[in-house]
DNA sequence: GTACGTGTTCCGCCTTGCGGAACACTCCAC
DNA sequence: GTGGAGTGTTCCGCAAGGCGGAACACGTAC
């Protein structure tokens, strides 16, 4: 797709071993390859490589499994550093987490693709959802993502929405039509819904969190198992996340 | 020094370069260059893979400027995860810098080599310390470092003091010898303190955090301006970070 | 105009990564 | 036991592909 060609192929595949190994860790040669479809012996080079860069540790025992050092947690906070964003929210979703009892995520935008759970306060539910820090999360698919499209200019909607949509269930957004139908409402109201369209027996309200020029650097959202989640109570939580997104923005 | 010397070039000096971004960015090509000595058409060719990768963008103006991606972000927190060391902190890190009203950090010790700071609650005075969140902790200047080296055994205390010890005030601990010393008294009486050995001005205690088997997995550390800091302190301090390390180190 | 400072492109030499195949080993089923 | 299907690791010959000096295009300072 993308223009520059001149990209050192090495260094690609060995980025998605590195990508693989923090995904699935502690894991192995093998299953590496499998995830990647690269021969054996390349991955194996690779692990070797990026041991002697400082970036993994294979770690003993009969079979070697391999895992990220600090090195990886290093150059990764000073990604978000740069945004500020953690110490903006900390205490609002604190706030927010004790008005609602649910669990709340603070997602970072980076103003070009990625979307990423930098933080998680727990409900205190014994029936709670849950989602690993740093998993990267679909724009069309979660309402963080819709949240923060909303907010944005038409031409880099278009762009973000380019390609394939993924469909994880029936509630899924099933093209790019339907993402913008949505996200109509979503600028009405100021926050964006989901329900179940990411991960099974979830549902949410996420408010977009915003910078002094009014772009989104990221979005707040409150999550809660469908049990505990209609549309009475999506307005409620709606409401209160646009209110913490209001007083967290203006940390910024 | 080390055995493998079948890692691959291309793959270690890319790797230097992102880490340079992480360090330094907004940054561009020739700055790189000239902090890593690589030849400025190399490491151009670097940045273009990386951003192919997906891990930089390069921010367009009149300078192209380089600046990391959520990718980084994603990847450097699963690399926290697995310690699970922010969530179980949190709250007594809050309650240390009620009690203490100076700056609290989080250190994480990956197990190997690497300290890096991943947390930190400010002090509510107007003159406080401060650090960048990501940044790596030599282990031989600070009180974490030494924190934990106490509770590690000699063997790998000793692979952790080979090399060169960096100076860098008049207190830094000259050389071995000295921070083995230092080590028993911090044995003795459970933290360990820091007067100006690493940066100026900055006096701070640290505790190591252990996990379930003993084994130190970080440090938490109470960091002052000297103004604030001398001996008696100091044990308060301590005393005050001794005591939150071991409710910490119960959540783990 | 001269002198440096950026970032970007080109190209021929020859290093260096490629990956199939063979290896050593452990576990499990039969 | 014996075979098979898993692991992780090593080897090696071929040629793909990265290297980096040099030249380029631009902007700013004096």
């Amino acid at each position: 797709m993308s223009a520059s060609g001149h990209a050192m192929r090495t260094v690609i595949t060995t980025l998605r071993v590195l990508e693989t190994v923090a995904e699935l860790q502690p894991v192995g040669v093998s299953a590496i390859a499998r995830a990647t479809g690269t021969p054996k012996s390349s991955v194996h080079r690779c692990l070797v490589t990026l041991r002697e860069a400082g970036w993994l540790t294979s770690s003993r025992s009969d079979r070697t499994q391999w895992v990220l050092t600090g090195r990886a947690l290093s150059v990764g906070i000073h990604a978000s550093v740069e945004l500020g964003l953690r110490e903006a929210a900390l205490s609002t979703m604190q706030e927010l987490r004790d008005e609602t009892h649910e669990t709340i995520h603070l997602i970072s935008y980076d103003g070009d693709r990625d979307l990423v759970v930098v933080d998680r306060l727990d409900s205190d539910e014994p029936v709670r959802t849950w989602v690993r820090l740093g998993v990267r999360v679909p724009m069309h698919a979660s309402c963080s993502g819709r949240a923060i499209l909303a907010r944005l200019p038409d031409a880099e909607v278009e762009r973000l929405l380019s390609g394939e949509l993924e469909r994880f269930s029936e509630t899924t957004p099933a093209d790019r039509d339907a993402v913008m139908e949505d996200l109509r409402t979503v600028r009405a109201r100021g926050y964006a819904t989901n329900d179940r369209a990411w991960r099974p027996g979830v549902g949410a309200v996420g408010a977009a969190l915003t910078g002094p020029q009014g772009r989104p650097l990221g979005a707040i959202a409150v999550s809660a198992p469908i049990q505990r989640y209609d549309a009475d109570r999506a307005r409620e939580l709606g409401l209160l996340a646009v209110d913490a997104a209001r007083r967290i923005g203006a940390n910024l």
